[in-house]
DNA sequence: CCTCAAGGTGCAGAGTCTGCAACTTCGCAG
DNA sequence: CTGCGAAGTTGCAGACTCTGCACCTTGAGG
């Protein structure tokens, strides 16, 4: 299933903006404050638990002030759970490169699918991330709150490319609502999963699932009680 | 079009507790409390802004110690944006009494509408939070991560009804992930075309889209750029 | 009445986060 | 290579959020 025979060109430049874009020194010194910055704070949190650490702690062992902390991140829980500032905008200009009268949920997919390839490439942030929140589920809430701005954001690009009132009109708001939530769940899923399977691959088959209407999962199909297979997204896929 | 021909019974009690349940004095006299405090957190902060409101003229406007108001809600935010605590077990508890055969997405519907119908009875909340939120777009992450926890436990719930494994079977994570931000969706656009039509038949039609997958929007109909009708979902309904 | 438990209150203290005013460092001409 | 402006870092003061604790007050139920 993973044999996608790839409906669109896709092959752009991903780019996390974790990525190592060679930039000026300037630039190079403030990704990597921020990375050790966000690697302090998941490293610590999840030794300890999200109380039992403070913004101090965080700033002395990325070997900063708690202002620069501060300079980085709005709070603490940003830190642990934030989405990368420029996310938004690197999501909406691939957006904006998808053929005009290519149906938003395929572009959305293609765009997301993208990211998702490209996000797991810094490993143990996701992981330390992903178990933290399993650590501190009052974590939960700033997690999903975290894709809040980025979903405002998309919704008005997509509303733009169809030429619609973005406040007025439910369409782009609702894909793009729906279509983080699969994101979400994906990652969700990968990290439960102990990311046996590339993020990219499960955020397709959401999207297949979405395009197909969520159907409901096969009704019980032999009769065994302890079904727990690996992952099994009823779309089998529109190839 | 609201003339839904009612495809389920789904005539419950929807009890958004909030409700006037009569129960005893104690009881009664919490929910005023809580009311109180939402209603008057909503109110300052409508007019001047989250930033300008403390915790303190919060309690002093609901007549009750800051350390009150720190007993009801977790935090500033959670006044203003929280969900009622007692919203998951309810909806979990109308979701188990949906017939056990009936696919998910449709009992998430039910149960969905059956909220969206008797939420709005605490018609000033709703109306002051959206205010809120649109003019203090930092709330957004708080208001997405508010229904986090519901998102949670209803997955739980669902995976329990079909009976699958909760953490590792990716469908219930994603129907109700992709449900809840449908509800969110209608939830804004309710609010931004000024609660104009009822919220559970603009839920409705949005769970009529996840059904049909999401189809793109008619494209471009006539030719007139302006286009701005008071709420154009593409499926028309699967009566 | 009387008692118990649930809820409200005040206080102290830890921690988060912001504005401000230096100070240091990078980038870029001249 | 030298110097200047912009960008980044830092410390500090101070407002505010939130929690634990001990002590009252009040509704529920004998």
């Amino acid at each position: 299933m993973p044999a996608a025979p790839a409906p669109a060109p896709e092959r752009d430049r991903p780019a996390t903006a974790d990525d190592a874009a060679p930039a000026g020194l300037r630039e190079r010194k403030k990704r990597a404050t921020r990375h050790a910055l966000r690697l302090a704070a998941l490293r610590l949190v999840a030794e300890r638990g999200v109380d039992a650490v403070t913004t101090d702690e965080i700033a002395a062992a990325a070997d900063v002030s708690v202002r620069t902390f501060f300079n980085y991140f709005a709070s603490k829980e940003d830190a642990l759970v934030g989405n990368d500032p420029t996310l938004g905008e690197t999501l909406v200009a691939e957006l904006v490169e998808r053929p005009a009268d290519e149906p938003p949920l395929e572009s959305l997919r293609a765009v997301l699918t993208s990211y998702a390839r490209s996000a797991p490439l810094d490993g143990e942030v996701w992981r330390l991330r992903m178990r933290v929140v399993e650590a501190n589920p009052h974590l939960l809430p700033a997690l999903h709150g975290a894709s809040a701005q980025l979903e405002r954001r998309i919704a008005a690009a997509v509303a733009e490319r169809l030429d619609v009132d973005p406040v007025t009109d439910p369409y782009p708001r609702l894909v793009v609502a729906v279509a983080v939530a699969a994101v979400r769940a994906a990652t969700q899923h990968s990290g439960a999963t102990g990311f046996a399977r590339p993020l990219d691959t499960i955020v397709g088959e959401y999207f297949d699932a979405l395009a197909a209407g969520l159907p409901a999962p096969p009704p019980r199909p032999g009769g065994d009680p302890a079904r727990t297979g690996p992952a099994r997204v009823p779309a089998p896929g529109r190839a």
